[in-house]
DNA sequence: TGTACATCAGTGAACGCGCGTTCACTGATGTAC
DNA sequence: TGTACATCAGTGAACGCGCGTTCACTGATGTAC
């Protein structure tokens, strides 16, 4: 048993990380096997000692934003405190400047929503599972009979980022972000009334 | 001057028409210009009589949708309402069933976006066309002091749409849509309150 | 402790395919006489 | 009215390139003795 039990592991590990980067900043056709073996230190023959296929690899990249990446750290540091205030965090974070600033720490939900919805069963459901995440999030932070608003907190978000990275028009970009986090602030926000 | 005048003009148009429904159906990298000249009844080499590049014909596809299919002929029957029923009215037909299970007459604004992001001014240009126009049905359904929602409707219905597209639960794709037409619907009622 | 060996992660050349683009051609059409 | 001609929209073969995938290999490593 040449290599350490690990190593292997370990390898693969540096794959994924450079896919999630590559496939986040310029989608799952424009990034070659090439471009991310070359990115992870390594070259092209042995992908296939890792992975199946190209698409198999595309479903881990977005699998592992769950556990990578600033998302998951906000969501760990804000385990502690109450469900409005985290919500309320997160929206800040999503819409925030550095997201369209470091296309490689992107959120999938808008940076990878077109691929994945003409990809198969698993990377779309590895998409369902971050989007049952963050749509937690917004759903904790609500009460019983709000719990739709969540969805539409998340659709907004995913919509207003997937927007500002269409132009290159600072002043849109940011202003359609700003109309973003102050409606969903506005849904989150929402203690106990309106129409049944 | 052989063929008549417009027989070249009314070629082109069935280019333009046969890339708009390929393009919304499975996006910019995944259609061939042979595949866009087959739907338009004609072979592959006549292409470059009328286009300089396949990029050249995406920005024609793109900006086509102002002038035909179900969003623009909604706009045309709406001109004579009232801007708030004709605004309610355009958030429920871009959440409507048909809109997903045509994905031909898609709207650019989620089908296109990843493509549009990484293509260059014109395209883009011809995206923020489209976007102005359907914020700008929004705005004029607003009060002054509540124009920036207008944004916020948009992202709304272009992210309920994409994630919809992301997924087979048809369930979860109705459940996010209905959610977003709620909170669009309350976005654009809101008359003159909220603080300043 | 030192050496021969087996394993398999990693290498890089090669294959086959599809695509955007080019090009020599052909044949339908409107015009000039 | 009929015919020869010039134009250029449309054809389909070809080119060159990049990509996903395969494959024969190599050499670093852990194990057995």
């Amino acid at each position: 048993m040449p290599y350490s039990a690990e190593h292997k592991a370990r390898t693969r590990e540096r794959i994924v990380d450079a896919a999630r980067r590559l496939f986040n900043r310029r989608g799952f056709e424009q990034v070659s096997i090439d471009q991310v073996m070359a990115e992870a230190g390594l070259t092209r023959g042995g992908f296939y000692h890792h992975f199946g296929s190209k698409e198999a690899l595309f479903v881990e990249a977005v699998a592992s934003v769950g556990s990578t990446g600033p998302f998951s750290r906000a969501i760990a540091d804000g385990r502690e405190r109450d469900p409005v205030t985290l919500a309320r965090l997160f929206v800040d974070l999503y819409l925030a400047d550095e997201m369209l600033e470091h296309p490689d720490e992107q959120c999938p939900l808008y940076a990878l929503a077109a691929d994945v919805s003409r990809a198969g069963k698993p990377a779309r459901d590895a998409y369902a599972r971050i989007f049952e995440r963050i749509a937690g999030i917004f759903r904790r932070a609500l009460p019983e009979d709000e719990q739709e608003s969540a969805l539409a907190a998340v659709a907004m978000c995913v919509g207003a980022m997937l927007v500002a990275r269409t132009t290159r028009d600072q002043g849109l970009a940011a202003h359609v972000r700003s109309a973003a986090r102050g409606s969903a602030h506005a849904l989150l926000a929402k203690p106990r009334r309106r129409r049944a």
